[in-house]
DNA sequence: TATGAATGAGTATTCATTCAT
DNA sequence: GATGAATGAATACTCATTCAT
């Protein structure tokens, strides 16, 4: 429970949260941490291992995000609430969104791949629990749950690249309310 | 006209296809068109126009990849042979896709946005034609042609994000035919 | 006689035979010796001085090595016994050899010089005694037997460096044969 | 024929034949060259091609040495011109010989081994035909000429490797005196 | 148009060492 | 005796960019 571990982490986010990926160096790291930038070596080995625990950590919160929805009473709900909380990601953790969705300029840093394939398992696998039990309660037509799961995740993490893009240039407010309706069409179909 | 400029681009374009973002330098461009370093520079004021120039180029290439639909004779078969090509631009041209919808990592080059946001715009408007005369036709149900856009093309990069990324660890082939059967979905809806 | 203090130097001369100079960290010695960096400082006062004791301890394995040459009856087979002990030495503890008879590049750690000198003069003597006593026995001719003690060392020494430097290109027992065939050649003049 | 590079090369030469290996950095290097660290690189792909380029022209220095006993009229007299011209090398150029002969210390560097062996290998045909004209004049015993080079090229590097160690505490004056009693105890045997 | 030389700021990383515990 | 945390200086090297030619 090391406190400049956290620390050193937290600041990496920050620094990575606003400067992207190219702005991530162990300098500015230390400095925006209050140390040297050779004590980061304290407690990670090297770049890619730090970034591989923000990597980590940025997982976690995203489950984090996505768990309260077991609270609501019936599948559908708690469908919907996963959708709800997926969205308050996105829009509240943008860049941490970015850094576990997206990051294809970094894949190179992930060598332990699996550990983290595990970790992006696990929110996934959320996804298909919601699915498999509104198949199960009806909500849903019965289909194969895991490519739900992708048709959900494709469409949520595509929503995401758009906005952040800027290729939907609209406010809050209104991706929001577009979220809600592309989910909705999603749902029913777009077919006459 | 300038024969130099589109080598330079042609050789930044290739780097940046194979080393990505982080391995797009002005040295390594020069080497690979052949020239000095220092000779960019009569072409492009820094590395930042540069940039900006390639995703211009990603862009157009992307719109070519679309525009042989229109040879299709039904408004169905245009809609359906635009999502084909949209898929072999994913798979032939992998990092020019995350150049032109991803690249969060680089949205700092892309100072003069508007100029981007048109040519995005034509490739956008080209999946809203397709929709709004898929409607008129009959096919589609009446809806916000560019809405659907968005979640057509939110699923699109979705799922090439989630491709690229290693999230979803399939072969070539088996994604085409996910790709399909998403698509598939979305179009037909998933609500019992 | 510390326990730690001994660890840490055959930890030191371990990590010297294998890596060289460049690699003689007080960090790697200590991981190698399963403590802390800091705590060698608890055992010598820096790195300079932990050098100095690791060439003082070359000194000692080189007499080591000489000595059992005391056994043999007679002066020449003591003599001939201490050149193919020295040939073991060589082959055996390159780099050994290397840090106490070549270690130019070192020189600066040597701050205490005297006190090696002390231990370097050892060896030197041991040359020096059997010289003198094959002299007494006629088996060599009258002659200064320090100076011929140079001469022995300057070939043993100078072979070595010749072999190391891959400037003599031989296997192993190549260069067993071709030393002995060097030593005789000094023994009995090239001269005609 | 760049100036800048020979004042690099120049730099790097004093710099190491004043600080030994570990004092060969290409920051103090550029920094007695009155240039930026970085120009170095202009001229030098990295620190391991710099630093094979001098040993090179140690080498050839080395050579310079040597060739004028060829001026000499018998091959006797050109031997010992060789000789003593080896001699002036080692005491007017000490670090250099240990940069070529010794450097034992820095052999990882020295990965195009090939191309330096084929410097070396010329200073040594070099004693190799001094040696054979005099066994064909004469001087020398009928002897296989290239042992004989290695047995005196030993004899040479090892007297100056127990030179510059201090082992032979001895000033110039006496050194170059001893060295000629050396080789004479060679050339004539210590055997009764 | 193009080049070669150079720069200064930046990169990750290693090092010997100190200090409080 | 020993440790973990931290430091500051050093390492080799890359970068985008400028300038004189």
């Amino acid at each position: 429970m090391s406190n400049t571990k956290d620390i050193i982490l937290a600041c990496a986010r920050d620094q990575y949260l606003t400067d992207g990926y190219k702005g991530l160096s162990m300098r500015k790291i230390a400095e925006k941490a209050g140390i040297s930038a050779t004590a980061i070596y304290r407690h990670f080995n090297n770049k890619e291992e730090l970034f591989h625990r923000l990597v980590k950590k940025g997982f976690g919160t995203y489950t984090q995000y996505l768990i309260p929805a077991l609270d609501e009473p019936t599948a559908e709900l708690r469908f919907k609430k996963t959708m709800a909380n997926a969205l308050n990601f996105i829009l509240e953790q943008p860049k941490y969104f970015e850094l576990i969705f997206v990051k294809s300029e970094t894949k190179d840093e992930l060598v332990n791949f699996d550990d983290l394939r595990i970790d992006s398992k696990i929110s996934f696998d959320f996804y298909t629990a919601r699915i498999t039990e509104c198949i199960s309660e009806g909500y849903l037509k019965d289909d194969n749950p895991s490519e739900i799961s992708v048709l959900l995740l494709a469409a949520y993490t595509g929503f995401f690249a758009l906005y952040t893009s800027g290729l939907l240039p609209r406010s809050k407010a209104d991706i929001e309310a577009l979220y809600w309706r592309t989910i909705d069409r999603i749902l029913n179909g777009v077919v006459a």
